[in-house]
DNA sequence: CACCAGGCAAGTA
DNA sequence: TACTTGCATGGT
């Protein structure tokens, strides 16, 4: 088969249909969710997300000048709320400045070098990194995530301990170079992997992809 | 009750 | 470099 990896984007989009990511209303909120879904539920995100909304402190510059301490009760649901208060701030001290918390400005930086400068920040690793860089500023870059890493290696693309920078150019070599796609892919995933393939129930024999590619056949 | 979710950094060897 | 641990709420 000659390009296994597209293969299967077109078969989830099939199935599922487009998944409109990345949810929230303005980019810095999808900035905010990146960081704060570490390791994390959406669901708990969520919650996070609008009480912060409620206070009305969803701006870069509100956001800076609250006290860690009160962040981190706001943003409790999300779980790690004392590590997660201090890395936003570590971002929003970044966005203030480096780019005057104006998010317009930030988006002008060409990705790689952007890239390495959101990766400077403490709090801030290569999977919440190229979350915002596609998510939020509509950068062409392909995010890796747990869920990514499991489907492939259960389909046998790669091997279980594949590294980050391994598997993204594996999916960045094997698709059109385009955005859109990037967005859409890394989404369906997470949809196949919340639904298909989760670690105490996985569902391998109802799998859209096919259970054909990683059946082990014995004799 | 146990398990784990759209990770990351710091400590250790 | 490679491996381990802390961080923490809330859904299933």
């Amino acid at each position: 088969m000659k390009n296994k990896i597209f293969l299967i984007y077109k078969k989830l989009y099939r199935h599922f249909g487009p998944q409109h990511w990345w949810p929230g209303d303005t980019r810095f909120e999808v900035m905010i969710g990146a960081i704060l879904t570490q390791n994390t539920s959406w669901l708990n995100v969520e919650k996070a997300i609008a009480s912060l909304k409620k206070h009305k402190l969803l701006k870069p510059h509100k956001l800076y000048k609250l006290s860690s301490k009160r962040l981190a009760s706001l943003i409790k649901p999300a779980g790690y709320y004392n590590i997660k208060a201090k890395r936003l701030k570590n971002f929003l001290r970044f966005l203030s400045v480096n780019y005057e918390g104006k998010i317009g400005k930030m988006s002008k930086e060409e990705t790689q070098a952007l890239r390495s400068r959101l990766l400077a920040v403490n709090g801030i690793g290569r999977e919440t990194a190229d979350s915002i860089l596609l998510y939020a500023l509509d950068k062409k870059i392909f995010v890796i995530d747990a869920y990514t890493k499991r489907i492939l290696a259960r389909h046998k693309l790669i091997s279980e301990d594949a590294g980050y920078d391994e598997v993204q150019n594996l999916f960045m070599r094997h698709l059109p170079s385009r955005r859109d796609i990037f967005n859409e892919y890394h989404a369906l995933l997470v949809r196949l992997g919340k639904e298909f393939c989760l670690k105490n129930k996985p569902r391998c024999e109802e799998c859209p992809i096919g259970k054909e590619q990683f059946t082990v056949h014995s004799s």
